[in-house]
DNA sequence: CCAATAGTGTCTCTTAGACAATATGGA
DNA sequence: TCCATATTGTCTAAGAGACACTATTGG
């Protein structure tokens, strides 16, 4: 259904006869939320902005606003984005911030109706979102973390994380945690942070190289260090977006 | 974000200076449209009405409505599907109907911003819901049949067929198209059905029985005939969600 | 030489796919 | 009897977990 005169009472006879209240038909506002997943320093981050004004002032909340006009609630997440992140907007294109789901618990605001769309989206690690000499700031935070956050965002954080933990299993998504180019140990390191779980990296490398595109070794034999051990190959994202068969994590558990 | 107030602009600085415009804070019709799904002589249906009113007049779309002052969108899609399908309340609920996603396209409906929150139901073979002497009428019809539907709801299907395809292969879902008794062959229809595909009998028996928690056995030594093979014993839902490891259909396809 | 990380090889166990063979009912 | 469906069993191949071992760098 979709039209907003009279709602359509369609399918037969015993119905209550409860016709149309013009009460029923309220204005909503309608917002999207982004969850803003990163991995820095083996860690598992979220990208919050400070609020500056009631309620909630001072809390930390998702970055998000409204859903304008002319836009659809997609669009508003890559602006959004673009906004908050500081990325270009061809960039966060490439990021194909994905939708979650949406939050329409009556009293989520407490000043009126506000029925928000959640995105996730996946970013490499980035710089410090501009550093605010503004009203709010914001920041990268680790999940672990977190305080109680504004409105019902603790709780789309955590839907959030539990989606993409699936996610990882049986797409390539990982390599959206990662820069252009990395080496297997990096990506591992996405796995082991969001599913908070150790992998045996030699069985690790095999899943992941006999996963027809899931990467692709990096021509030149450039490689690179990240300390003090032998220099690791470079790879970067191949063409494959699903993995067959998926990469089940340990004990095959829902992290909850 | 959710606030409807002035919508903040948290992070830094090189902003566009575009602050607060009235006129993006528009008041959007929230709607929730359901994807009913069942399985009918092997065959996949959905649930359709026929609408009463422009646009679309005549055209079949998917049962809904609009989200009313008090209530969670979840909760109008129990609500609708309760009035849609003529299940008690209570029926209803324990079919779970799940979040698809959200649709949100300005133009998705010609007179105003409606955004509509979509949910999949999976329920066993009903009986055709109410006959309609009503405006109105609703029935079941075969998936490949399905014309040219209202709005965007021949997309809403495809995503909703596409969703639970997948979750067939990781959850215990298939359960829910079956009625509480049922052979192991008539959940291989369900399987058949939804994935398009032709399933070798021993093994997914074996699958489905060394999964623990899928189905357990009826006690009492009743058995049932389908036609005129040998009678089958019957099962019913275990106490299981997720599938561990997963049954994954062949090829691996992701049935576009 | 040692520490640290990258990469290779191997063995075993589980699971899935293919498919033969048997069981039990109705026409 | 034949036919249709249910059920059991077997063989094989792919994939995952465990883990020993080698390679290459910096100190």
């Amino acid at each position: 259904m979709t039209s907003p005169q009279p709602p359509r009472r369609p399918s037969g006879q015993p119905r209550v006869p409860e016709n149309y209240d013009p009460a029923d038909f309220v204005p909503f506002a309608v917002t999207v939320d982004l969850a803003v997943f990163t991995v820095r320093e083996s860690r598992l981050h979220v990208l919050l902005v400070e609020r500056g004004e009631e309620p909630y002032l001072g809390h930390w909340a998702l970055p998000g606003g409204f859903v304008r006009p002319r836009e659809s609630a997609g669009q508003a997440a890559r602006r959004e984005l673009a906004e908050e992140t500081g990325l270009s907007p061809d960039t966060v294109a490439g990021l194909r911030p994905e939708q979650l789901r949406t939050y329409s618990d009556p009293d989520r605001d407490p000043r009126m109706r506000v029925v928000s769309v959640a995105y996730t989206a996946l970013v490499p690690d980035l710089p410090e979102p501009r550093g605010g000499g503004d009203a709010a700031q914001a920041r990268w935070t680790p999940y672990d973390e977190l305080g109680r956050l504004a409105f019902d965002h603790g709780r789309i954080l955590a839907d959030g994380r539990r989606r993409i933990g699936a996610k990882l299993e049986y797409t390539c998504l990982a390599t959206a945690f990662c820069p252009p180019e990395f080496t297997l140990g990096e990506l591992q390191q996405v796995y082991e942070t969001v599913w908070g779980v150790v992998l045996d990296r030699p069985n690790f490398r095999r899943k992941v190289l006999t996963s027809p595109g899931f990467v692709e070794p990096v021509e030149g034999p450039p490689r690179r260090t990240g300390g003090r051990g032998k220099p690791a190959a470079l790879y970067r994202a191949g063409a494959a977006t699903a993995l067959h068969p998926p990469l089940l994590r340990p004990e095959g558990r829902t992290t909850p």
